[in-house]
DNA sequence: GGGACGATATCAAACCTTTGATGACTATCA
DNA sequence: TGATAGTCATCAAAGGTTTGATATCGTCCC
């Protein structure tokens, strides 16, 4: 019945590896009272004041609606602020505040030693072939996903 | 105070890689009226059948309480039955049913498709390259995981 | 036998995530 | 002006996940 056996689905070697990592950086975060979520969100509001719930949950690769959940949370801990947008008034113009600024650099202190042992682990060039494989397993991906 | 850009952090690309995959599986499986966790779950059922609660979680790498709610779900839904195992009074012993056999098969025939294109995008070689760069990233994420 | 140890299962709380549906607002175009 | 489309926020339901704590059972060792 299954005619692909597990050793040969690629998709495992990443998803393992993926699980590693996030259970690393949840670790990492959590010493600063920070889930992963949240601290993605943080890190994404850092680069882009302002933004709305929407627009961060593009860039957290998530739901709008799981943003919200969130954003909620981080709120409700007061480190981040939501604010009607003047002219937009659909849109909650979401900024960090100095609370949710100290914590990000916290729990960013920590998870950057997590992604410096990688990249270190790595050559230059290792690097960049990594990262050329899985932007090509993202098309495979992709294209399959297009013609199911 | 975020030292390290967000272009070098590489967890980032494995992260993105792995959520392509794991949203075209849950496409490709939610045809078959599972999610993928359950899917993994009866993946790994199939295999080793009989198998407790807890090992199953293990092999899922996910904690025993998860497995819990994932095994609920299913057994409410007759795919997989569970009985209390003749010595250790226990353990429940995790069987797939017929109707769970053939919910996995709909579902494999459909994720295979996903896999086999993520094999197919790439030459053996590089299949290799890409499964030992993606263990030596788990290996200094678990050694800088240890001394954090 | 009795106690320590390990594995199993389970309850509870908090959080995250998705799909689906709905209402509201802005801008564009006829 | 009015219709249409796009964006945004939000409610609801179902499912998955973790941490922490607790109870039971079986095994090993004294």
């Amino acid at each position: 019945m299954v005619e692909m056996p597990a050793e040969e689905r690629l998709g495992l070697d990443i998803k393992r590896a993926e699980q590693e990592l996030i259970a690393a950086k949840q670790v990492a975060v959590r010493a600063a009272g920070l889930t992963v979520p949240q601290y993605a969100a943080l890190f994404a509001l850092a680069g882009s004041p302002g933004i709305s719930g929407a627009a961060l949950a593009r860039a957290c690769l998530v739901t709008p609606q799981a943003m919200t959940v969130v954003l909620k949370n981080l709120e409700e801990r007061g480190l981040v602020e939501r604010t009607t947008h003047p002219w937009h008034r659909n849109v909650l113009e979401t900024r960090l505040t100095e609370r949710g600024r100290v914590a990000l650099e916290a729990a960013d202190a920590r998870a950057v030693t997590i992604e410096r042992a990688i990249a270190d682990e790595l050559a230059g060039e290792e690097r960049e072939t990594l990262r050329a494989l899985l932007t090509r397993c993202g098309e495979a991906i992709r294209r399959a996903s297009a013609e199911l």
